[in-house]
Order: C-alpha cells, then sequence, then structure tokens
RNA sequence: GGGCCAUUAGCUCAGUGGCAGAGCACCCGCCUUUUAAGCGGGGUGUCGAUGGUUCGAACCCAUCAUGGCCCA
C-alpha cells in the first residue's frame, strides 16, 4: 500500500499539479480557500434563467472542463444539481485575474460571481466577474468522453465515479431518497425506529454464517449480526407496538453480483398484526418508493415492465412448486429420505445435505423463481425452513409464513411471528440438530430470545425487506455494487 | 471452490514474435459567444507481477495478483 502510494506521488501529473499548487501559495493564493456562499446552484440558474437573466449570481462546482479562446474562456463547472457554463474574459476580470483563471486545472473547485445570460448559441452562461479557487487538485480526472469505465477503479474510488459518471450519483441520491421514503412510509403509520446491537454473542434470526469478531477486554469472541429480527421481536416483548431498524446486516458468504458481505435491512414488527398485514404493507411500501422517487409505479428492470401497483397476487407455495414441477410437497417428500430419493429421480444436485427443507429451497429455486417476474406472494412455507415462524394450526407442518418476488429475486420475507416459547424451543433443537448433521448455517439456539417469549408476546406480524435489492429494482442496476457506494474488494496487491 | 475472459500512457482503447501506438487529458504557441471549440507543435510508458522459452517477448509457456462473467 505503501509502495502503491509512492508510486502514485512519483506521477508525473501529480508533480506538475503540485508545483502548480505550491506556486499559487507562494504567490499569496490559497489553494485550499475557506467558506463560500453560493447564490444558487447551477441546476436553478437554468431553470429559473427568465427570472434570473441578467442579475449577479454566485455558484460554485468543480471545474469539468475548460474551452479557451484566447482574451475569453468558456469553462463547466458541476455542483452536485449539474453542470453549468462560465464565461471568463480578459476585458472583465482583468488581466492578473484572468491569468490566473487559465492556470486552473480541470478538477479544481472554484467559486464564480457574474451575470446571468444566454450565449449565441443559446446556452445559459454566467459570464465571470469574481471568482476564487477553493481547492485545487492535484490528480487528472478521467477523460470526458469515455468517463471512468473500470470497475475496478470505479468501486475502489468511488470518489472519482461519483464525479464523472452522472448516471452513478444519480442511482446513490435515489437510494438515499428511497430510504428516506421508507422512513416516511413507516413513520407516518406510527411506526418507531430503534437501534439493536451489531455485535451479539449469539448471531441469529437468520440462516447464515457470521463474521467473528473479539472484545479484547472481556477476552471473548462476539459475532456480527446476520438478522435484527430477535432484538426487534424482544421490543415487541417489551411493549412496543410498531417498531423497526434499518440497519447493516453482515453474512460471511460469497460475494457476487447479488451478494455483498454487508448489506441493508429493513426489519418492522407489529403487534397484534399477521403476515396479512405484513403483504399490505410489503405491497404498499415499495409502491409507495416506486412513486416517490420514479413518479409511477409501472417500472422497467432490465428490460422487462413491472407492474408494482398493489395488489399482488398470493400464491401458496406447494401449489406454486406443484404446478412448475410436478411435485407435491406433502406427498411426495414426507421425510428426508423422501427427499433425497426426489433429488436423485429429478438429477437435482444439492451441495448440502439433502433434507426436506434444503430440497424444497432447491426446487423453488429451480422451477419457481425464474418464473417469478412481476411481483408475487408465496405463502405458507414449510415449518422446516422456517424457525421463526407460527404454524397454521390447522396445517402444522405449514407456516405464516411468506416471501415477495419481484423479477426473479426475492425482496421481502415476512411471517406471523412465532410466539409460543415451547414451540420456539422446539424449532431451536431442531436447527441445532441440522448444525450438528453438518448445515453450520442452521440457525443457533438464542434462550434468551426464548427466556423473552415466555415472558408473553403478543400475536405479531414481522416483515424483513432488502434494501439493497429494492434499490437495484428501482434504480434499474444489474449489480449489487452498483447500488453499495464502496463495495467489499481484496486490497489491491 | 471450478471454468472462461480481462489487465498496454492519467482515462478509453488498438497492437498476436522484430524501434511502444491512437483519441481525449497533459505541456508549448495562436485564437473574445465556444461547447466532444478550433489550428500548429510535443509521447509524458516498470505493456499487472515473477519466472521460463527465444538471437529477440506487450505478444508464446508457467505461477501469482486484482477484477469481470458463468457454474457450484
Amino acid at each position: 500500500m505503501a509502495q502503491d502510494q509512492w508510486t502514485l506521488d512519483a506521477d508525473k501529473f501529480y508533480e506538475a499539479r503540485l508545483q502548480k499548487m505550491l506556486a499559487l501559495r507562494a504567490r499569496g493564493i490559497e489553494p485550499y480557500s475557506e467558506k463560500f456562499v453560493p447564490s444558487h446552484r447551477s441546476e436553478e440558474v437554468v431553470q429559473r434563467f427568465a427570472e434570473l437573466e441578467g442579475t449577479i449570481v454566485t455558484v460554485s462546482g468543480r471545474l469539468m472542463s475548460v474551452r479557451t479562446h484566447g482574451r475569453a474562456t468558456f469553462a463547466d463547472i458541476q455542483d452536485q444539481s449539474g453542470r453549468l457554463q462560465v464565461y471568463a474574459r480578459a476585458d472583465m476580470l482583468g488581466q492578473d485575474a484572468y491569468e490566473l483563471f487559465c492556470e486552473l486545472d480541470i478538477g479544481d473547485i472554484v467559486g464564480v460571481s457574474g451575470r446571468v445570460f444566454k450565449t449565441k448559441k443559446g446556452q445559459i452562461t454566467v459570464e465571470i466577474e469574481s471568482f476564487r479557487l477553493l481547492t485545487k487538485s492535484l490528480r487528472p480526472l478521467p477523460e470526458k468522453w469515455h468517463g471512468l469505465k473500470d470497475v475496478d477503479v470505479r468501486y475502489r474510488q468511488r470518489y472519482v465515479d461519483l464525479i464523472v459518471n452522472a448516471q452513478v450519483r444519480d442511482t446513490f441520491l435515489r437510494r438515499s431518497l428511497i430510504i428516506r421514503a421508507v422512513r416516511r412510509y413507516l413513520d407516518e403509520r406510527g411506526f418507531y425506529e430503534f437501534e439493536t446491537p451489531v455485535m451479539q454473542t449469539v448471531a441469529g434470526g437468520a440462516t447464515a454464517r457470521p463474521f467473528i469478531t473479539h472484545h479484547n477486554a472481556l477476552d471473548m469472541d462476539l459475532f456480527l449480526r446476520i438478522a435484527t429480527e430477535l432484538h426487534l421481536k424482544r421490543l415487541i416483548v417489551g411493549g412496543f407496538e410498531k417498531v423497526y431498524e434499518i440497519g447493516r446486516i453482515f453474512r460471511n458468504e460469497g460475494i457476487s453480483t447479488k451478494h455483498n458481505p454487508e448489506f441493508t435491512s429493513l426489519e418492522l414488527y407489529q403487534a397484534y398484526a399477521d403476515y396479512n398485514d405484513m403483504m399490505e404493507i410489503t405491497e404498499n411500501l415499495i409502491a409507495f418508493c416506486a412513486k416517490e422517487v420514479l413518479g409511477t409505479t409501472k417500472i422497467t428492470y432490465q428490460g422487462e415492465e413491472i407492474d408494482l401497483t398493489p395488489p399482488w397476487p398470493r400464491i401458496r407455495l406447494v401449489d406454486a412448486i406443484r404446478e412448475r414441477s410436478g411435485i407435491d410437497i406433502r406427498a411426495d417428500i414426507p421425510d428426508d429420505r423422501a427427499a433425497a430419493y426426489i433429488c436423485s429421480r429429478l438429477g437435482i444436485n444439492i451441495d448440502k445435505t439433502i433434507t426436506k427443507g434444503t430440497l424444497i429451497d432447491k426446487l423453488l429455486e429451480v422451477y419457481v423463481e425464474p418464473n417469478l417476474v412481476q411481483p408475487v406472494f408465496l405463502i405458507d412455507y414449510p415449518v422446516e425452513v422456517s424457525p421463526l415462524a407460527k404454524r397454521i394450526p390447522h396445517d402444522p407442518q405449514f407456516t405464516y409464513r411468506f416471501e415477495a418476488f419481484i423479477s426473479r429475486r426475492e425482496v421481502a420475507n415476512a411471517f406471523t411471528e412465532l410466539n409460543d416459547p415451547l414451540d420456539q424451543r422446539e424449532r431451536f433443537l431442531q436447527q441445532v440438530g441440522e448444525r450438528e448433521k453438518g448445515d453450520d448455517e442452521a440457525h443457533v439456539m438464542d434462550e434468551d430470545f426464548i427466556t423473552a417469549l415466555e415472558y408473553g408476546m403478543p400475536p405479531t406480524g414481522g416483515l424483513g425487506i432488502g434494501i439493497d435489492r429494492l434499490v437495484m429494482l428501482l434504480t434499474d442496476s444489474p449489480s449489487i455494487r452498483d447500488v453499495i457506494l464502496f463495495p467489499t474488494m481484496r486490497p489491491k496487491a
């Protein structure tokens, strides 16, 4: 790393800029200036040209391109809202100031004041009367036509990506707006946002491998959370009735276009509700976000039209699997032995131990998911794969659980929460059994959570939504790395 | 974990065994309403790294590194 830095520092472009910066300072021009107060954003100057024409405005931003014509120069400055053309004339600024302006480099951050006008070609422009260098840039920006494409550099140096790729800037602004919309939707409906521990002695609430860290003073290992579920339900036990958390989750799994080791989830819990209420929240919340950010519930994702308008159809998981694969979960897979038989019959390969649960996951993945383009709720999941969901009383091998799918991807997972402490213990023990059989993603025992349930948790509906996947959907992004600012990367050699 | 592909100038990319290339960026000169401004001049490089083959390697081989796509 130090070597890398040294190599960069030896860079010829850097050297030239550094000398330029030092020369400015020697002349009494501070290259890292202080507070500067613009009167308008560049976008405003363009949008409100009719009223601003002829008036003096002050704008600030990064110099993105320069067109010099001898005694006059055009340049584009870019602030968060966009780009604005500015125009510097020697006769207006005076010889010294004009020459100083010409010494600016692309990438420098400047503040300018001047009169708003329109050029012969109709370009809205600010004719500079005064300007100040606010920050000298010592590194050259990528070129103006093709921008920055190298994904390795784009992710590692996202700041450069954000400077030169307007599309990327737009995606992350939308991400922020989507999360704002989620909060607004929930806050307006009486939900309270809480924060629960990221470091836990037991990482539960999902089936996934956790990251391990170490607390020195206590000399003990801690796990980074894989879900917010069990703590939020403790809050329901504690008497809060509508709670949610938008937070970072960590899962020690592979990295792909759909998986980043750290990602953001929304989980919410509502006392005295059930999974039907969660379905309503899911479809309305996602439709609300789409409307807030895109102005419509009819979106295009990777070339496919998707209509998010509620209500979304509800299909029982058993029916979906039977319809697509011909396998009837109830009749054909009574136990793990039957599951193994089905696997060999269908030629399905499962890299984990074949159980009823893993086979159902596989059938879902292979036969059902590829067809789920339009939003749909698959409901009533088998108890084996749903250790925290309440059983359906008249059909106890199944639970009040659903997953919402859009564009072949799971975007929400929810259930009527299991609040029977005895059944919960039984389910945990079942999971511990799976773990002992070698499934290191099986759920762990959490005695304190059971104790909480023993104090009594009201009937409750709970919902989890993957924020990153939602953002991918609403920004038409093919990879999760397009919606995570600083995705996990190996260090550059 | 496996397969395939990529890595050449600041950026985007050509270059498949014989002097290291283009456009933009950058540097120098000219140019007062341009806008992928224009005109003239200049190549600024550890060809990802390390070995090997060869008279000679950016190019062929091996290993490694990072990234991408597909599979598990």
